[in-house]
DNA sequence: TCCAAGGTATGACTTGCATCGTACCTTGCG
DNA sequence: CGCAAGGTACGATGCAAGTCATACCTTGGA
């Protein structure tokens, strides 16, 4: 069952929700850009600079965080989002460098996604 | 471009409308069965004996085809689809692996996903 | 030739989702 | 203490998506 803050079990971490929240351009975006950083790196919803209000954008950071993608921390002032890493390698394998090609691809890159596909290696050598 | 059917070319087909697609349970399992199944295996849109009518039937399937996942090829009376496995593996490697793994344990299977990831090995031996 | 079967096209309906504005709460700081 | 800043909650709105009923087309077979 999940916590009070929404945030499910590896176990029940479910695919058809997390594809229904990576359908979206700008939470893919939020989960690329983590998958990208270091692991464990714990960023803050403003710092993502969504192009929406901030009630659009507490509302994409919860569908990430109910879909079991990233957690989310009270740290004072602010909240800070850290990317699910390994939980998501375990259950869907592969998955974060699907993503994390596609930010490859748009950013000028040349064809094919490397040696995406393997469970390690997504994320900067920490 | 995609042709005057709605098949998109191989570097034409994107993440987020791959994604989209499969957000829908009913087409999720469409794909799973086609990944389950032979390679090139070409079933009609009422094999999969989806729970809703048949224009819904014809709307899913045209949005899987739309997505790049399947390949429609008229055969005499009916309408074959088939999987467009190799374009899959090829732009999203281990993406068809994650939709069969949620087959095997909804069916009751042990948990984990084995050797899911890798590019290889997703359907039965052809 | 006529009819049944598989799909498609169209229009309508309903639900869900992304978005926003506003009000509100909490924390940190001057 | 008082205020600005980061987030959340709630309500409203507009649009996209899933569903259906119906009508229509094409093919294959009786």
């Amino acid at each position: 069952m999940p916590d009070r803050e929404g945030h499910p079990e590896l176990t029940e971490i479910e695919l058809g929700k997390v594809l229904s929240a990576l359908a979206d351009p700008l939470r893919r975006r939020v989960v690329r850009e983590l998958a990208g950083g270091p692991d464990g790196e714990a960023r803050t919803c403003s710092s993502f600079a969504l192009p929406v209000g901030k009630a659009t954008v507490t509302h994409h950071f919860r569908t990430l965080r109910e879909a079991g993608l990233i957690r989310q921390v009270d740290r004072g002032n602010s909240r800070m989002a850290t990317l699910r890493r390994a939980d998501i390698e375990d259950r869907f394998p592969g998955l974060l460098s699907l993503l994390v090609a596609e930010g490859v691809e748009e950013a000028g890159g040349a064809g094919g996604v490397g040696d995406a596909g393997g469970a390690g290696g997504v994320g900067p050598a920490v």
